[in-house]
DNA sequence: GTCTATATTCCGATAGAC
DNA sequence: GTCTATCGGAATATAGAC
């Protein structure tokens, strides 16, 4: 069936959202004009209204359909034929490999918060605390079990969360390491953090 | 003695920075004007040109100037009397005091470095590299001591920076938790990730 | 759906008076 | 050292033709 010239809204709009991310995380959202995106997609700027309200909208789909997919593909609860530590080892296994291929987002995440509106902001903020809350259930329910040795669960998951998340800083695919080598190895580190590792 | 009106380099110079730093770190480089940081300080967009020979140098002797301090209040060899995991307690308590009160210059150091000239992102990373040098050599003691646990130095040396530099993106004094509180728990997580905590 | 053209505002940086 | 004034350019967003 061919389509009529000049109508490729179901190609254009990924390539608006692949383009801002991917001009956002390298240059910073204030930093990126809509001519460039534009460029980057092959159209001229007025084009990116019919995909868009404005440029505000755009980071915050951006980041809301990144957090959305985040708590989609999480285990929203821990399978209860899991320990405690495996619930963790899963956990971690499943931040690093999620977050690995998508530093882009990971970085813009959290460097352009204060780019949102408050109420945009505070929808971000929520899915992402949703997000840790996952992780400190884990924590609590090793402390509860007696498998986890932790003064602080708070301190803890934040610690935790910063440390895992840090992978996406310097991580790089055909670099020393594989990733199994990485989730091994903080799956060891995190289990350790806890008072659970097996010496 | 009397100052003649409208000279005050040394009262302006500072203030410049501050107000640069801080509206940096709030809203992003390109994002601020040179007209807000004049307006900050007190005084028209053109007499800002009195200290900095353009935004971007503004920006590096930010950056600059917090990589050389951090660099040479850290202590730059560990102690011969120390063992390697009272070096390490050491690093963990200096890493978290010394950027605890500034989570403005952590937070646009780690942002704004790809705002920087080529020739300049360099020397920031350089220094960067060499304070976690400091660290990795910490690391690599410990295990030639047969103190610490650890498979690989340098991916445990980016988890603990990671870690510990997350603090100053949820540590607010007046808080929850003390200082002391922080840098306790940091520490016995630390001597736990490189398998040196004593139960 | 995309284009061109434009209204309006703001930007970094400089020149010259005081 | 700070001011006012300004140059040259680029920004977001919109209007209307096709």
């Amino acid at each position: 069936m061919a389509r009529k010239t000049g109508s490729h809204s179901d190609i254009t709009g990924p390539k608006v959202q692949d383009a801002a991310l991917r001009l956002f995380a390298r240059d910073g959202f204030a930093a990126v004009s809509m001519r460039q995106i534009a460029s980057e997609v092959g159209v001229q700027a007025g084009a990116l209204y019919n995909y868009t309200p404005d440029k505000q909208t755009l980071l915050f789909s951006l980041l809301k359909g990144h957090m959305d997919e985040l708590l989609s593909q999480s285990p929203d609860a821990i399978p209860s034929h899991l320990s405690a530590d495996q619930a963790l080892a899963a956990f971690v296994e499943f931040h690093i490999t999620y977050h690995i291929d998508r530093s882009d987002l990971v970085f813009i995440s959290y460097m352009e918060l204060r780019s949102l509106e408050p109420a945009n902001f505070a929808r971000i903020e929520a899915a992402r605390r949703a997000y840790e809350d996952q992780l400190e259930a884990i924590l609590r329910r090793g402390q509860a079990d007696g498998v986890f040795r932790i003064e602080d669960s708070k301190l803890a998951t934040l610690a935790l969360i910063a440390m895992l998340t840090g992978v996406t800083n310097w991580f790089r695919r055909g670099g020393r390491l594989q990733i199994d080598d990485v989730t091994r190895h903080y799956v060891q580190m995190a289990l350790r953090i806890v008072g659970a590792d097996k010496q």
